[in-house]
DNA sequence: CGATCTATTGAGCCTATTCAACCGTCGTGG
DNA sequence: CCACGACGGTTGAATAGGCTCAATAGATCG
């Protein structure tokens, strides 16, 4: 293991683990790689489920559909995140991926996934480990959409994102969102001019800054700002700094 | 294999399904059974992660607890639902698991689990489906914050109810919550008032009604019309239709 | 019976939404 | 080239939905 260290809290290895993942996958299994482009669909809700996906770069949202046809971003994926897992028990999506951003996205068929898994266990491990991250994670997502007001929400928001960046090496005092205000309301449970106006409070504190007047790269000076945010706000329920 | 199907939307054979999985858990693994009570902890954060755990009878929130000491019900389960498994990644339990009635609770350790599958496939099959539900879930419940006002959200917390009562094949019209209208707030991401206040609503509509005194036992006349007032709420954030 | 816990309901307030105007950027086409 | 519209973003004013605070009542239990 070579010694580089980009940051302290978040453990540096978890991009080596995806790194070798990603790598194990390719060497035991036949992977469709894709390129995709932003607005591009990995998979369609209702169409068959067959194979797993995937991210090796780039950025996918996963948007759950109802039945009335209203549209809600439920998850966010990076680099090392696995895709359509929701999928496994009913055989079928319930969901659309679509890719945020140009990057790569390897499929692989989930039969042929248990099979290698059956020699190989750190296939396995790999699976389940993915499949426990995101319940881990899509619980936090539902204490900040019960627990925090808007503002809140954003930050946490913002931190999550620094932090996915963080974990998989790349640098995370710069940011660029390649969503929409609506996209992120949508995500947060509120609207764009909320979003909107919790950045502009956040940027007015300093917490964060706008690069550009596309204002969409995020500058965190310190991420530590963005917790400590969020952790006052989730103590004090209706507090207000002047 | 054995003739197995999945239907798409209401599978009756769920509850078959269920036990299925409890019979083959009990024939291939040393199961621990538990005893459970209402306020026991089947696990607790920051606790080693060793074993799953999965509901024989009674129900099952799980709680995940915050740096600063808040509580936040992020799930509930009922028989067969697996529990855990969010710590499979991390090693440790992120989360408490509280029973809410007095009920069995099988442990299975880990690796135990993934040594059995290697040979019984099926024990595999049943882990994967377990954790796609909880996805799947998970996104709904997402969707269901982030997009329903109030009373909307506590309908749809009751067809949820009604809709686990049933795929168990147990009565879906006469449901009683284990749970205090602070629980369900807490759950739903509103307040305890609330949480009253939308239960009275519904029950003026007479899509619900109450017995006896003591306001837990809830009985649903007609499932559909929780679900017809969820999605009247959904499509409408304040538009009309006749 | 008093003590405690849970639930209901009302009144006022506050947060976040709605509605609206405005600005800057980017393509497109006259 | 500039006019134009489409789109994304910001900001203000007014509204409303849900929260806070408070009072009341039933239930349970020692």
């Amino acid at each position: 293991m070579t010694g580089e260290r980009i940051h302290p809290s978040c453990d540096e290895s978890f991009g080596q683990r995806i790194a070798q993942t990603l790598q194990l996958l390719q060497a035991s299994l036949p992977v469709q790689r894709r390129m995709v482009h932003a607005g591009d669909k990995i998979y369609r809700v209702g169409q068959e489920f067959g194979s797993l996906h995937v991210v090796s770069t780039g950025m996918v949202k996963v948007v759950n559909l109802s039945a009335d046809g209203r549209e809600q971003v439920v998850a966010l994926h990076f680099r090392g995140d696995w895709l359509g897992l929701e999928a496994i028990a009913t055989g079928s999506y319930a969901c659309d991926a679509v890719a945020m951003d140009t990057g790569e996205v390897w499929s692989v068929p989930y039969a042929q996934l248990l099979t290698a898994a059956l020699s190989q266990p750190q296939l396995l491990r790999a699976l389940h480990d993915a499949m426990s991250r995101q319940l881990a994670r899509d619980h936090d997502s539902l204490q900040s959409l019960c627990a925090l007001p808007t503002d809140a929400r954003v930050a946490s928001f913002l931190h999550y994102w620094a932090d996915a960046m963080a974990k998989r090496g790349l640098r995370t005092d710069q940011i660029s969102l390649h969503m929409t205000r609506a996209e992120i309301g949508n995500y947060l449970g509120m609207t764009l001019e909320s979003v909107s106006r919790a950045l502009s409070r956040l940027a007015r504190c300093d917490i964060i800054r706008f690069l550009e007047k596309g204002r969409r790269e995020i500058h965190i000076p310190r991420v530590e700002a963005l917790d400590s945010f969020v952790r006052q706000a989730a103590a004090l329920p209706a507090a207000i700094s002047d």
